[in-house]
DNA sequence: GTTAATGATTCAAT
DNA sequence: ATTGAATCATTAAC
């Protein structure tokens, strides 16, 4: 409190030491107008400048209260205030005129966006909303990151909203304050109303400078924030076993080329209540992980097989019929996707069967029903002795295929096996 | 507590 | 951009 008599007192000293022996001369009586007589005062009036700091502060002060009682006082600092005006408006137009400032403006964005600076719960939920659908999960289940998330938002968004709110306050305080003593200031040194009013636009630009630090930390809050709730997305998830099923059910149903078009991901993402990415992800995992251990999931691919061949059959029964024996010996497909060429009799069989899914999507169709089918009929016996049977669904079909690296498969251990006897882990971990 | 299963991520190749 | 491969990280079963 006792810092504005002082401030006050500092630059009334400072206002009266610009032109301190103007009045006094004037006041000393010396009238005479001529040109002489005024270059004679100018001197005086440097003289007394360049002396002022040897004065005494009730000196300073005699001569501030009488210029302030000078008759002439209120001309002189209009000329005085024009003259600055002038200057200052040199300097201002060459300063100003700041473009809105960018990053500014992308933190008012990203804050907006995140639901910190909008209105009230809405944006806020609007974001973890958006937050959770980044997060990839059938929602549902992760209610509780996400009331996490909005907790701790809704935490950073309060201090947001406290601190701005102080530095509007001390913003406005300090700018009334400014004005005040300028004001009062204006008395005895010549302010003009535009002065202050540039003060007040340098004041303003200080604390929104300060109040862009604060934005920018709470964006660094939020995005750490973010972060770490996406994070949850490394959470893993079961999916549930209808989606399960419905993705495995197309895998083996399309195992020549286990490979969904956007539209048919898009149509398995819906059915399963997940999203693209993650039936790609299921695919490239079902793909590599069968691809490395057949026999592990051949139980798997026949309990599909049948049923799905079930399914297509009480569909139409004729076309796939008619198609299953036409293909008996190429049963070795059960592990021909991505297999590309070996001159071998099954590839003959096998590049028809590649070659079928290229063209309508009738074909594919059948494509589809014929791996079923296949399955079945092994699955069954079908016909041809059991060896062959045998043949279809071991490695050694697929090693023969030489579609995909070969090698490593143990082919004469999972030859002969009937189920998944050699269960070794495939992905070691 | 150990281990297999599994969804996600990363990186290189295409 | 998509895929394969390796790997990570979590879940579920034991």
């Amino acid at each position: 409190m006792d810092e504005q008599p002082r401030m006050m007192h500092s630059h009334a000293g400072v206002g009266m030491a610009g032109h301190p022996g103007l009045p006094q001369h004037m006041q000393e009586g010396t009238g005479g107008a001529d040109g002489d007589g005024r270059k004679q005062d100018i001197g005086d009036i440097l003289q007394q400048i360049m002396t002022i700091t040897d004065q005494s502060l009730d000196e300073a002060q005699a001569r501030k209260h009488a210029l302030n009682c000078h008759r002439m006082k209120p001309a002189l600092f209009n000329v005085l205030c024009e003259i600055k005006e002038k200057t200052v408006l040199s300097i201002r137009g060459a300063q100003e005129e700041e473009p809105p400032d960018a990053q500014l403006m992308r933190l008012d964005n990203m804050l907006l966006a995140e639901g910190v600076s909008g209105p009230e719960k809405g944006g806020g939920s609007a974001a973890a909303a958006a937050a959770a659908a980044a997060s990839g999960g059938a929602g549902a289940d992760n209610s509780a990151e996400h009331s996490d998330y909005r907790a701790k938002l809704s935490q950073i968004r309060q201090i947001y909203h406290t601190e701005l709110e102080k530095y509007e306050q001390a913003c406005n305080e300090f700018t009334t304050h400014v004005m005040n003593l300028l004001r009062e200031q204006s008395r005895t040194r010549p302010i003009s109303p535009k002065e202050i009013e540039r003060m007040v636009s340098i004041i303003h630009r200080k604390f929104s400078s300060i109040q862009m630090q604060l934005k920018q930390s709470t964006c660094e809050a939020v995005m750490i924030l973010r972060s770490r709730f996406l994070d949850a997305r490394r959470k893993r998830r079961n999916f549930n076993k209808q989606a399960t099923e419905i993705l495995n059910e197309y895998f083996y149903s399309h195992l020549s080329n286990p490979y969904p078009s956007e539209e048919a991901k898009e149509e398995l993402a819906k059915k399963c209540s997940i999203t693209v990415s993650q039936v790609s992800n299921w695919f490239g995992n079902k793909r590599i992980r069968y691809k490395k251990n057949i026999g592990k999931f051949q139980e798997e691919a026949n309990m599909y097989a049948a049923r799905t061949a079930v399914n297509a059959a009480s569909v139409s029964a004729h076309g796939s019929q008619a198609n299953s024996p036409s293909t008996p010996n190429s049963a070795g497909s059960a592990g021909s996707f991505n297999m590309s060429n070996s001159g071998d009799l099954f590839m003959s069989v096998q590049s028809m069967n590649g070659d079928s899914y290229q063209g309508a999507q009738v074909g594919a169709n059948v494509q589809s029903q014929v791996d079923t089918l296949r399955h079945v009929i092994s699955q069954t016996g079908g016909y041809s002795d059991g060896l062959t049977a045998n043949q279809m669904y071991s490695p050694q079909g697929i090693n023969a295929n030489g579609g995909w690296q070969d090698a490593t498969t143990p082919s004469s251990v999972t030859s002969p096996t009937e189920g998944p006897g050699s269960v070794h882990s495939d992905t070691s971990n």
